[in-house]
DNA sequence: GTCTATATCTAGATAGAC
DNA sequence: GTCTATCTAGATATAGAC
C-alpha cells in the first residue's frame, strides 16, 4: 500500500519536525525511512525535489485531516466548523505537529525565498477565505471587509500562537483558550458592526 | 567610536535580514563587513558566537529604539505608548526590518534548538509583561488574567502578522491596521469585562 | 589587528555492483 | 529498486605572514 515514496515522504515529515526544514539532511532522513541514501536520490532529483513533495504531502495530509470533518456522522454547524478549522491546529498529535511545524518553517523560510512565496501566499489565501466565508455564515449580516480583516487576523494569531506552542513557551491548553476566545471577540465585534 | 566588533555586528544584522540565521555564511558576512574571514574569527569564537552576539546586539538595539520614545519632548499618554510599542514594530525600515527578521528568526529556531528557548521565553514573558502593564494604565479596572491574556493575544498576533509581512503575503500599511484594530478590539473586552 | 592561503569537515550527489 | 562506496563542493575554521 505505503509505496517508498510515501515511506520517504512520511519520513521527510517526521524529520522536519524534528530539525526543521533547513535543518533536513538526506543522510538522517535515510536513517529515519530505513532505506539508503542512494534509494532517496533515485526517487527525488535532488534536495530541493524532497523538500518540495514532502511539503505538499503535508499539505495534503492537512487538508484531509481537516475535511475528515465534514464526512463524519452528523454535519457541523458553520459555528462548530470555524472552532474546528482553527482550532484542530492546535493540536498535541504527531501529525498536527508536524504539520504546524512545517508550516511555520515554510513561513520562515518564505522571508529568504521568493521562490516559496508564491505557493505560501495561494495557500494563505485560500485558508483565509474560508476562515472569512464561515465567519460569514455565522454572522450573515456582518459586512465583507469586516469578515476578510477578521479572518486575517485568526489566521494570523493562530500562527503565532502555534510558533509560540511550538517554540515551548505557551502550553497547548492555553494557546487553544487563547485561541478561542479570539473566536468570540472578533464575532461579537462583527455582530456590533 | 563603531568598533570593529560593532561593525561585523551591524553587518550581520544585515546579512541574517537577507539570508536568514540560518542562512548566514562566515564569507558573505566578511564581505558585507569589509573584513576578511579570518579577523571575524579573531573576534568571535565560532559561527555560534556571532549568531549569541548579533543576537544580543539586535535585542539591545530593539529596546533602544522602543525605549527612546520615552525620553523624546513630549511624555506620551499610555494608550500612545501601547501604540507605540505594538505598531512601532510593523515599520518598514532597515532597522525594524533586521530586528523583526532575526526575531522572527530566533522564534523558529527555538522550535529546533532548546538552548535558545530560554532567551526566548525570557524576552517574550518581559515584552508580555510590558503590554499587560500598558493595557491595565489604559483601563485600571480589567482584571489582571485578562490583562494577561490580552498581551498575550496582541503580541502573538503582532508575530503573526509580522511574519506575514515579511514573508511578502501582507502590505505593511495593511498589517498595521489590522494591528490598530484588534488593539480596538481587545480594550473594548477589557472594558466589558 | 588584519590579511592570505589553506586545512578540515560536512553534507549533497553520483557511480556502479547486485 | 536498492545498496555501498566515493566524489565533490561549499563552508567553517586555523596557520602564519605582515
Amino acid at each position: 500500500m505505503a509505496s517508498r515514496s510515501t515511506q520517504i515522504l512520511e519520513a521527510a515529515a517526521r524529520v522536519i519536525a524534528r530539525r526543521g526544514v533547513r535543518g533536513l539532511r538526506v543522510e538522517e532522513l535515510a536513517e529515519e525511512a530505513g532505506v539508503s541514501t542512494g534509494l532517496i536520490y533515485y526517487h527525488f532529483k535532488d534536495r530541493t525535489g524532497i523538500l518540495r513533495h514532502t511539503l505538499e504531502f503535508i499539505n495534503s495530509r492537512a487538508e484531509r485531516y481537516t475535511a475528515a470533518q465534514d464526512e463524519a456522522a452528523e454535519p457541523l454547524t458553520p459555528r462548530e466548523e470555524l472552532d474546528q478549522v482553527l482550532i484542530l491546529e492546535l493540536q498535541d498529535t504527531p501529525e498536527v505537529r508536524e504539520n504546524s511545524t512545517a508550516w511555520g518553517e515554510l513561513r520562515a523560510s518564505a522571508v529568504f525565498d521568493p521562490v516559496l512565496r508564491e505557493d505560501l501566499a495561494r495557500a494563505t489565501l485560500a485558508w483565509v477565505q474560508e476562515v472569512a466565508g464561515l465567519l460569514g455564515q455565522v454572522e450573515p449580516l456582518a459586512p465583507a471587509v469586516g469578515l476578510a480583516a477578521s479572518a486575517e487576523r485568526l489566521t494570523a494569531l493562530l500562527e503565532g500562537l502555534s510558533m509560540r506552542w511550538l517554540s515551548g513557551g505557551l502550553t497547548i491548553d492555553h494557546a487553544r483558550t487563547l485561541m478561542a476566545d479570539a473566536v468570540e471577540v472578533e464575532l461579537a465585534r462583527l455582530r456590533q458592526a
